[in-house]
DNA sequence: GCCTCGA
DNA sequence: TCGAGGCAACGCCAC
DNA sequence: GTGGCG
């Protein structure tokens, strides 16, 4: 029972991570714990969730739509595509898609009432083959300067196993099309500016032994991983936000897992702004002329 | 994980 | 009645 | 137009 709604749970006490012993019960403790934070940063957008129905190293799949079996309570949008979707924004929805093994929750950059305009860049660093975590680190805190200097606001959190997320808000000021140019204005200039430290190049082959500055291409839909979501790796890791200071100490994405994220919580409380905030708009604008 | 379809 | 199949899909660039 | 890439 979840708000007053029943929900069944079938195959209790299936393992998700069975290295670790996680069953779906110990899952849907985590998800309930955890409620407020991920709801926060998940409602009002448009979901995306992989669901692993025999464990996270097993056959998963995407799920968009809200399914013909889904329960009243679940509430929906309607995609302009006519279809409806998932709108993760209670207790109850949360639960019953945890029974449905679902292990990851990934949401648009746009809100549902304002579809056309994401609320915040994201750069994606993730180490690649022969890369150690403390180039991410290098890298991470090098943009977080620059970004400091430009008087731009900018938050950062684990992606999963790997790698770091940096999160910039732009206020819902700008279609899809003017994010994409800002996005990659950055990326091009940070490139630019740290040349041995980082490539843009999409072309695998062409990146050599730099770190890959991914500057997330984006568009109405496409969704990412949503903070406090846990990941389908086999630590059970969870995509946590984290102070600067925290990556300037040197953390590991591995440090953050199903098993720990509540006392983090607790003990930090949800360091990530709504992403709603305007601050950063009057930085853009200069921006925006200069690239035309 | 659950539903639908077809043998 | 039981197994197989579905459950997502944009923009960019090189070719 | 198709394929690699995220």
């Amino acid at each position: 029972m979840v708000d007053n709604n029943k929900i069944k749970i079938s195959n209790p006490d299936k393992l998700l991570w069975s290295e670790l012993g996680i069953t779906k019960v110990d899952y849907l403790k985590y998800l309930i714990y955890i409620t407020p934070y991920i709801i926060k940063h998940a409602k009002d957008r448009f979901l995306t969730t992989i669901r692993y129905p025999d464990g996270y190293d097993k056959k998963f799949f995407y799920q968009k739509k809200v399914p013909s079996y889904a329960p009243e309570f679940v509430d929906s949008a309607r995609w302009k595509d006519g279809s409806e979707y998932i709108n993760l924004n209670k207790q109850a929805t949360l639960v019953w898609l945890g029974n449905l093994a679902s292990l990851e929750f990934h949401t648009t950059f746009n809100r549902i009432q304002k579809p056309f305009s994401p609320t915040n860049l994201v750069f994606d660093l993730d180490p690649s083959e022969g890369q150690v975590f403390e180039q991410v680190i290098e890298v991470a805190l090098n943009v977080y300067d620059t970004l400091n200097k430009l008087n731009i606001t900018s938050y950062v959190k684990t992606s999963g196993a790997t790698g770091l997320q940096i999160y910039i808000p732009i206020g819902e000021k700008y279609d899809y099309n003017e994010a994409r140019k800002i996005s990659k204005f950055f990326a091009e200039y940070f490139a630019n500016k740290y040349p041995e430290l980082i490539t843009i190049e999409r072309l695998k082959e062409k990146r050599g032994k730099k770190l890959y500055f991914d500057y997330l291409q984006m568009w109405e839909g496409k969704s990412i991983i949503t903070p406090y979501s846990p990941r389908a790796t086999k630590y059970a890791s969870v995509s946590m936000p984290v102070k600067w200071e925290e990556v300037e100490a040197g953390i590991k994405p591995q440090d953050f897992t199903i098993f720990n994220a509540l006392d983090r919580i607790k003990k930090v409380g949800d360091i990530f702004e709504p992403l709603l905030d305007n601050k950063n708009v009057e930085s853009f604008s200069s921006i925006l002329q200069q690239i035309k």
